[in-house]
DNA sequence: CACTAGATCTCGTGT
DNA sequence: ACACGAGGTCTAGTG
């Protein structure tokens, strides 16, 4: 990895670092007492303090305090990002079009100023959650109750789309409403809203609500609308290597 | 501003430098090449690349790729952080108990390894639909009271900016506070700083609190402080707020 | 481009 | 501690 650090640069180093990193597309990282004003969906100012500021290959751009997961400014990706020297202070900024806003940080001193080269091919694998759910429920629907048979996933309605729509072993259609989570009060209003688009269907309809657990408003809710709860915990297992199975098998199954 | 920081550290000596931080509260930046596992609230693996961690004061932990504002992996706030070293392999694990979940970094190579102290006691001031209320306010000051002028918008203070300042129609000076949504003790709290600015004013002081609800804890407060409280609903802009839309042409019916 | 819905959402706030 | 709502949400996926 080729990479560049120094410590306690002056303005005008910082500024002539920030741009190498610019012009290489690296990530650039710098410490410095800053204040921060942006202008765009909304307006913040920030005053002097000592923070992390960081810019990454793609035009992302955050600004970091001692605290929290989250940036407290930021700019997201493909955004513009320049540096300038103004009398002698430097000025980081950061903009877009669409819509349009503006990050503007001023380093009053920084205390390192690096930028990074890296490799990384790699993407993140994940499972556990609804769209786990929703496999494994298509591929052992009697987890849901015997004889279920699911026949939409997504099915859209003028309300939102039903994350599965099914029929039970008598016949009635079953609408499943899935979540990953813990389920409160909106996720039972939410399926509710799916049902009354059968409001005025013929045969009977259930809705069932599908996760881990409930809150108690949710439960009560269920009990008032007259819908179902099934405890389901998404799955944990990581598939094998999805492209490729596609590939060797051919779909073949 | 304390901070350390060093261009490839061994894995020992990457030990070291995590541990001296940790110790000392330090927010910990690591560029290094590492490969990543998380189990918790739901399951996921990253191979090996050259990514940024990052460990905060609150135990805040992310691993961030060269791409997106959001890190590919993190734990939250709060979460307890260590290192550890196996056979001369560097691991950096961080956990909770609730809900359980632990992340863990195993370092294959470390190209800088830093920790930083530093002074940032300022928070952000965000200003979004109050915007819109101050506009309201000055455009037709008597929706607060018959012959309210106002002075000053971002009257600068040293506990911070006044939303608005102005005069009554007896002359008396009034420091407004707004709120965009229902405000609480923190909304008071806040009001109740500015008023303290002027405490060796001659003349007598108004601190109103303008919002479209506030809570009873902050009803009592201001009270307490003597404190005024004006409802106002913020105006929304059409086009930003769908749901004001649709109740406008959906609602009539 | 816009639009939708999920998220290890995060974060504040109220109960 | 839990539940709920908002966010400059972000992000991926689809039309």
């Amino acid at each position: 990895m080729k990479f560049l650090s120094e410590k306690n640069p002056d303005s005008l180093r910082t500024f002539e670092i920030i741009n190498e990193g610019l012009s290489k597309k690296s990530v650039i990282v710098i410490m410095a007492c800053c204040s921060v004003t942006y202008e765009g969906r909304a307006r913040s100012k920030l005053g002097s303090g000592d923070r992390m500021i960081i810019i990454k290959s793609d035009g992302s751009f955050m600004v970091h305090q001692d605290r929290n997961l989250e940036p407290v400014n930021w700019q997201p990706p493909k955004s513009q990002c320049k540096a300038s020297l103004k009398d002698g202070v430097m000025y980081l900024e950061g903009s877009r079009r669409n819509p349009p806003e503006r990050l503007e940080v001023e380093i009053k001193s920084t205390y390192m100023a690096s930028y990074f080269n890296g490799e990384d091919s790699k993407g993140l694998e994940l499972t556990g959650y609804e769209e786990n759910m929703r496999e494994m429920v298509f591929d052992n629907p009697k987890i849901i109750e015997e004889g279920f048979r699911p026949i939409n996933r997504e099915y859209s309605t003028p309300n939102g789309f039903i994350d599965i729509l099914g029929k039970d072993i008598e016949g009635n259609l079953v609408v499943l409403e899935l979540k990953s989570r813990r389920a409160g009060i909106n996720a039972v209003k939410q399926l509710k809203k799916y049902m009354d688009c059968f409001s005025d269907h013929k045969e009977f309809v259930r809705g069932i609500l599908v996760a881990p657990s409930v809150t108690d408003d949710a439960s009560e809710l269920l009990e008032e609308y007259k819908l179902e709860y099934i405890s389901m915990v998404p799955p944990r297992e990581f598939g094998t290597d999805k492209n490729l199975t596609l590939d060797f098998f051919g779909g073949s199954k």
